[in-house]
DNA sequence: GTCCATGTTCTTTA
DNA sequence: CTAAAGAACATGGA
């Protein structure tokens, strides 16, 4: 479920209950979530700090007091929650890691942050020194037009696909694509090298309203998706076409349409995204 | 049984 | 080289 949003949230609400604090015991019950796959995960982790916690695109990146940094990617289904010890756990939780508090802090109850992924299509990657934003594009939320508008020229895909490409942009998925292209009333099917430059700003204005709107609301809750304390979020409500086929357009009651592109289930208002001759594939 | 799913990556085809 | 389409990964919900 997590797009740039929700890992943001996720992080959010990590970062100030475990920044400073031990991983004092790991427990890796599924060896094969872990990249690269020869690396032990546990000594690595063991006995370390945790310096930082950030996000990076849609990667959760931890890095420790020895300088070395590893990621948590959430996939599909993926989630990274802070619990307490004796907390009962969940099927499909793969990676268990005991927290002890900075010295000098009181001792509260055991914590552990545990990874949980049904469908497996997240994991734990382990960097060491490695930087975690290799072969990724920019954060959309600091980009500027004028970057964007250079990466966009150079590509003759249709907007919504080459959105979804983490080299191109990264942190943006299918949700946040379509909510969007919607604000910034451009059809998913247009062409990246046709785009006029006032349509370019204006997505990268909509791109940027989007998320933090959607940060604001704590990322968008469709199924599986909570935030470290186990919350899920309100941004879903707020959607435009995200999952609305068939009902009517927020702005003009024209009904909402769904198609395939790339693969992905894509919505779009037919009315307020026009699919201008100039810029259809 | 069917279809679908917030992601990524690889293969095939043009 | 570009790109699109399809499949693959694995699980669960409707």
């Amino acid at each position: 479920m997590p797009e740039l949003p929700e890992v943001q949230t996720v992080v959010d609400t990590l970062r100030p209950r475990i920044t400073g604090w031990r991983i004092t015991e790991v427990r890796l019950s599924r060896t094969d979530v872990v990249t690269p796959g020869g690396c032990d995960l546990p000594g690595h982790l063991r006995n370390r700090t945790v310096r930082s916690i950030d996000r990076r695109g849609k990667r959760v990146v931890f890095t420790l007091d020895d300088g070395n940094r590893f990621y948590v990617h959430l996939g599909m289904t993926g989630r990274l929650t802070l619990e307490p010890a004796e907390a009962e756990v969940a099927p499909h939780t793969h990676l268990l890691l005991d927290m002890g508090p900075p010295p000098g802090l009181a001792i509260r109850r055991l914590q552990q942050v545990r990874f949980r992924d049904p469908r497996r299509f997240g994991g734990v990657w382990w960097l060491g020194g490695a930087d975690a934003g290799e072969n990724m594009g920019p954060e959309p939320l600091t980009l500027r037009s004028s970057e964007l508008l250079r990466r966009l020229a150079g590509t003759t895909r249709a907007v919504k696909t080459a959105l979804l490409d983490q080299r191109l942009l990264a942190g943006l998925g299918n949700i946040y694509v379509d909510e969007s292209l919607f604000v910034a009333g451009i059809h998913p099917q247009a062409r990246c090298d046709r785009l006029a430059v006032e349509q370019v700003r204006a997505l990268c204005r909509a791109m940027k309203q989007v998320l933090r709107r959607a940060i604001r609301h704590r990322g968008s809750t469709l199924r599986d998706y909570v935030d470290a304390e186990g919350k899920a979020g309100g941004f879903q409500r707020l959607h435009r076409v995200y999952d609305r086929a068939g009902q009517p357009c927020r702005n003009c009651r024209t009904r909402i349409e769904r198609i395939v592109l790339g693969g992905r289930s894509t919505h779009f208002c037919p009315r307020c995204q026009p699919p201008s001759p100039a810029s259809r594939g």
